[in-house]
Formats: structure tokens, C-alpha cells, sequence
DNA sequence: ACGGATTTGTGCGTATGTATA
DNA sequence: CTATACATACGCACAAATCCG
């Protein structure tokens, strides 16, 4: 042991030459053997090099002639100061989800699918919506996926539940609970606006964490693999937290963006 | 085998165990030899579950008779929404940092360590300052960290980096320049501001990743902890890239929250 | 549809190094 | 200094997934 360990030779040697392009993204790593061979050391060793550079993100791995592929970066971003927050106007009328304008507008084809449970609610989201655990809620969850070109398979990005007590997720309009339905519903103005609530103010949350095992199985995530957590809690005129969109996606393929007019110390006007 | 493997059936158990708390956090794990002998698996399997906790986030682990340990979470956030944005005007007059009040006002004591370096822009700082990768540029460093109570040991929390185009960095006021200094440094009104440099746009990026080798040890990350990277770009009158403010914070310790207002819709079909 | 070849996944046993109390 | 407990390393075997002929 000189200094490092031996698998750390290893993991640098390929780190670098994945970030200097010599393994491109796509393209395959050698197979185990071939290091083994390369390097002299144990396959074991080779492994532990192997799962770290899995755990940063760098390469993902399956079994049989998948072999270990260096990952290709996604990069799509979502705004969240857009968002629901006064931008994509038209986007309401036409009856156009703001998630996939905003995919869209990045050159990419969007889809999501829906799904309605009742559950009570977990640790965090009570914490979120200010009641008990254990309280019965309403969780509409969007899988949201995107490809590009069209034609190509979709590739799951984001997973948005939103929770709502159930006293909001049965407010009816024109005789149907439009939280309720298990597809893509848009309303002008918003679904929620829709069923007669105003929320006058947002309460973002933004953390980094490790991804629970269905999200990693819902978001096809690779071992190792970061997820970046995005909670928008909804609050009425009476300061009562009306929803919350809590919204997965991978650290490696999305991130989340803010636009934010700065207030001009003194005699300044907002630019609105 | 019996569905799924040796390592999950470990795995599995102790992560409930830990989520219901028969293991607290600060508490230890049981070493791995007594596992062996619970189990009757063999240490490379038992060993395969430990690491996935740690990836998990839910256990860290050091050499020696430390042992596994549970990990406590912190939960400090960071407002960025009101952090130079208008908010805390009056900490600007009594000269104390933004993040500090942040901090303080969340009952924890803060503290932090400037120091100042020119080097040529990483790919992702050029991306943000819209600047060729490779351009000299300045970087003001802040190590920041927190305790409570006041007297135990300094956790460090976030690696804050700004970067700034050099003739922006050497712009002086009163005869020194201000962002060359390596201590903690404040200004009515903002050290950009003393300088001469209006903002008027932000621009915000926040990412979930695995954090570099540097980023690892100068913010004592346990293996497998994912890290947020909150991005602040300043935009002045003329729309060029004044500088970033781009902060790593370990995801288990903290996390990033926004208030926004909501615009409402007066007449008719506008916003959400 | 099937079977073989390739490649990663899981598992065992063992030994030695290293950090910490 | 010693005991403990994790880190690294070797070798071996078989299972499971995938692709291709």
C-alpha cells in the first residue's frame, strides 16, 4: 500500500480518462477480466473501483453483455419560479400541463401518468402540510417521463405526488373532483384555483438525499445515484397549507432553477 | 437465494430497525462479527449491507473502535429567497453576514473562513458566467460552519464559492478591493454594491450529486453522502454575469427553501 | 425457441493493514 | 501496548441477465 489503495489507482485512472473523453458517454468500459488483467490486481479490487465510480455517478451497470456504460448527462432543468407562479399563461388556455411546456421548451417530448391513493400521510409530508402522521390524505403522484428524438423509449425523470387533505381533494366543479381523476386534468387557471382555492404564497424546500427503494425503482435509478427532492407547499388566505407537490428527480439528469428580480435598495422599482 | 438476495435480507432488517429507532441516531451499530453470527452470512455479505446504509445515507462508518454509527440528521436550511434579496436589510447596516443571521436564526452559532484564490474556470463555473472554460477568474472561498450549543466542535456545513471575472474582483473602494480580502468581510448594502455594481437579476440552479474528492474532506462527508449545489448567478443592468455564488452543502445536514409569493389572477384567465 | 458465450451479481473463506479507545 | 473494528486485498465458485447465432 503505497500511499493509496490499490483500488483508488484504479478509480482515478478511469475517472480521468472518462472525464477526458477517452471512454465517451455510451460507449462501454472494459469488462472486469480485461482490468484485472490490466491493472494485476485482484477482481475483487477491480469491483470496489468499479462501484465507486457507479456511486459518483460516473458509469451504471447490468449484467450480461450490458457490461458497464459510461453514463450520458441529461441536463434538463425545471423552473420553479415560472412555475405555477404566473408565467405560461397561455399555456392555461390551451389546456397545456406547465411541467411539459417547460420540458418542451427545452426541446424535449414530455408525458406523465397519473395515479390516486388515499394513504396517511408519511413523517415528512405531515411535517410539510403542519398535521398529524398518520392523517389520511389524498396523494395524486405524476410519473413524468421525456425522450428525444420522439419514437425513442421514455426515460422516467421526475416523480411529483401531491398531497392534499381530504377535505380539498373532494372539492367538486361541474360535479367531478377533478384531484380525484386518474388522468392528466388542466383547468384554466389551475385545478386548484378551479375548486375555489386561492393560494396567496409558496414555501419551496430543496434538499439532497438518497433515493427511497421504490423511487429508485420508479426512476429507473442506478445504484448510487443522488436524488434532488423539491417541495412546494401551497398556503391559502387563512395561512392553512392547502397542498404540498413534492417532486423526485435524479441529481444527474435534472435540476431545478429560480429567476429572482432583485428589489433595488432605495428609491427602485421591481421589475415585476 | 430465496427471491432476493442474502445482502437485502440485511439490509432491509436494519433499515427498519433504524426507522423505527431500536437503533437511534448517535447510537452504534452492532460490528459486523456479531452480525455474521445473527445472520449466519458470511462478513463479505453482511459487509455488502453495511455499505449499501452508508450509500443510504442512514449509517456512517470509521476504522478503528468507532464502529457504524447512526446518523443524526441536522436539518439547518438556508433561505434563499430572502438572502440578498431584500430581506435582512437590517443585519446589512449592523454589518453582519447574511448566512450568519440565516444561521442564527435558527438558533445555531455560525462561523466562517474565507480564502481567496485566482484560477482558470472549471467547465460548470464558465457555463454559469458564460465565459470560455479556462479564463482566469477569482475565487472567494467560504468554509461555513455551525455549532450548537456554543463550545463543542465546528461541523462544517457548506462550501460556499464565489467567482468573479478579475476586473470585477479588483474594483476597489476606499483603496482596497474588497473581494481580494481573506476575512469577513461585510458592506452596507452588500459588497457588490460597494463596488459599484448593481444586480438586478438572479439566477438560480440547485442540483443533487455526489460530491468531489476536495468537497469529501473539507466538508468531513461520511462515504455515500450525497451533496446540494446551490447556484446564484448575479445579472447586472446589462445583462452580463457578474459572478456565482455556488454552495455545496452535505444533503443529510441541510437543505434550501424559497418563499415566493404568488401573483394573483384579478380579472380573468391569467396566472395560477 | 433454444443454447452457448459473455459479463456482471452474489457469496464464501481467509489474511493483513490501520485507526482508535 | 493491546484489543477492537473497520478497510483492503486475494482466490474461488456459481447465479442471473443479456445478446447472438
Amino acid at each position: 500500500m503505497d500511499g493509496r489503495a490499490r483500488w483508488q489507482v484504479v478509480y482515478n485512472e478511469l475517472h480521468t480518462l472518462i472525464e477526458e473523453g477517452k471512454y465517451a458517454p455510451g460507449e462501454q468500459l472494459p469488462p472486469e477480466r480485461e482490468l484485472v488483467e490490466r491493472f494485476g490486481f485482484s477482481r475483487a479490487t477491480i469491483r470496489t473501483a468499479l462501484t465507486r465510480l457507479e456511486q459518483a455517478g460516473l458509469v451504471y451497470a447490468g449484467a450480461g453483455s450490458v457490461g458497464r456504460t459510461v453514463r450520458r448527462p441529461l441536463e434538463i432543468h425545471f423552473d420553479a419560479s415560472k412555475f405555477e407562479v404566473g408565467a405560461y399563461k397561455d399555456d392555461e388556455v390551451r389546456g397545456v400541463d406547465q411541467w411539459l411546456s417547460n420540458v418542451e421548451e427545452q426541446g424535449w417530448e414530455g408525458r406523465q401518468v397519473v395515479t390516486v391513493t388515499t394513504r396517511s400521510a408519511p413523517q415528512q409530508v405531515a411535517r410539510w402540510l403542519a398535521v398529524e402522521p398518520g392523517t389520511r390524505l389524498v396523494r395524486r403522484r405524476r410519473v413524468r417521463m421525456v425522450r428525444k428524438p420522439p419514437g425513442v423509449e421514455w426515460i422516467p425523470v421526475m416523480l411529483a405526488d401531491s398531497w392534499f387533505p381530504e377535505d380539498v381533494a373532494h372539492r367538486k366543479v361541474d360535479g367531478i373532483a377533478p384531484l380525484l381523476e386518474e388522468r392528466d386534468i388542466t383547468m384554466p387557471g389551475g385545478i386548484i384555483r378551479s375548486i375555489g382555492i386561492r393560494q396567496v404564497k409558496f414555501v419551496d424546500e430543496i434538499r439532497s438525499r438518497m433515493p427511497a427503494d421504490d423511487e429508485r425503482s420508479l426512476l429507473a435509478l442506478p445504484t448510487g445515484t443522488p436524488v434532488g427532492e423539491h417541495a412546494r407547499i401551497g398556503i391559502d388566505e387563512h395561512g392553512r397549507r392547502i397542498r404540498v407537490l413534492a417532486s423526485v428527480f435524479a441529481g444527474d439528469k435534472q435540476y431545478v432553477r429560480y429567476e429572482l428580480p432583485v428589489a433595488q435598495p432605495e428609491a427602485e422599482v421591481k421589475s415585476a
